[in-house]
DNA sequence: GTACCCCTACTCGGATAGCGAGTGTCCGAGTCGGAATGG
DNA sequence: CCATTCCGACTCGGACACTCGCTATCCGAGTAGGGGTAC
């Protein structure tokens, strides 16, 4: 099982957009040249946000990403289940009906106990993903920040804002 | 994000070894055959089973798989990390390192928020699955079982077991 | 009749192809700002 | 000098290749039991 890759990087993106002054916004070329990676491919998960809410995109020279909503209102299920999609990591195949043992409708009324499980584990999973929303990572990341960076992230900012 | 399918095929099989007379074994055929799936493909997670001393496995014309433990001393987190493996879902890339804006090591002591939040959802998924042995999920599976299906399976436990 | 040996049939185990989702990329659609132009 | 128009540059959005892991399979290694043979 594997988490795709998108979902930290939407994560960090929705940090950095939780900082921005009121009413900037950044390019999908600058966030991709923030963090490191690829600008195309950065575009697609900025996609996924957008179509989800997360984030709201604007067009045009002075366009960019900016927060749908305030930092505080964004958890990391939001941004899991923007890039991810909202399917289940376990899908019962319901094997319990197949074979020459295998029960019939009648006899599977309840729901397989071993889909009951993870489902039940998915919905701990999730919870916990509820619970921490952008500001709250934000803040805790905050405290690790020296007086360097912060002059490294404004003059970037300078630059790439608008 | 998706979860083998191995992993249900695992969970159904402890379970169905779980009622075994003592000493029994099933083959990794007619395990396959019971659960309506292909005998090779089955092989394999079995192995992974074996390798991980979830099941224990004899060979030869009399050998075949059985339980290494008791049913209420395997969860069905054994089974999903003998068949997935125990590598995290979530793996941080520390994207926080990179770009032009990127934190130096010094800045990095503690661990990424984003990576430490995921990870703390994980550690409750896999507690929820943690809490439930493979003897809980037939106790529970029993109540659904009709006499019907109970002699369908002793005949087929007859020509099936060692 | 009995003990030994070989052989067969059955088992698991690892190495080998095929396919689909995630990864990575590109080009077109849309929009705002500014420069050029005519009044 | 000002309003209008046109152009260009920059933005996002969806459609198109590529790669790796899960899916699926096959064949070889090993073992227990049974039949045959020699004593």
């Amino acid at each position: 099982m594997r988490l795709s890759e998108g979902v930290e990087w939407g994560a960090h993106v929705c940090g950095l957009l939780s900082v921005l002054p009121d009413g900037a916004t950044l390019s999908g070329a600058h966030l991709a040249d923030y963090h490191g990676v690829p600008p195309a491919y950065m575009a697609k998960h900025l996609q996924a946000l957008s179509r989800a809410g997360v984030v709201s995109a604007g067009r045009g020279p002075t366009g960019g990403y900016r927060l749908a909503r305030p930092a505080s209102e964004i958890t990391l299920w939001d941004v899991t289940q923007a890039i991810e999609g909202s399917a289940p990591a376990f899908r019962c195949q319901d094997i319990r009906t197949r074979g020459p043992v295998g029960a019939t409708p009648k006899e599977c009324k309840r729901m397989c106990g071993i889909a009951k499980a993870f489902l039940a584990a998915e919905n701990a999973w999730r919870a916990s993903l509820q619970a921490v929303t952008v500001a709250d990572v934000m803040g805790d990341a905050a405290k690790d920040f020296s007086a360097a960076k912060i002059k490294r992230f404004a003059t970037w900012l300078e630059d790439a804002a608008h």
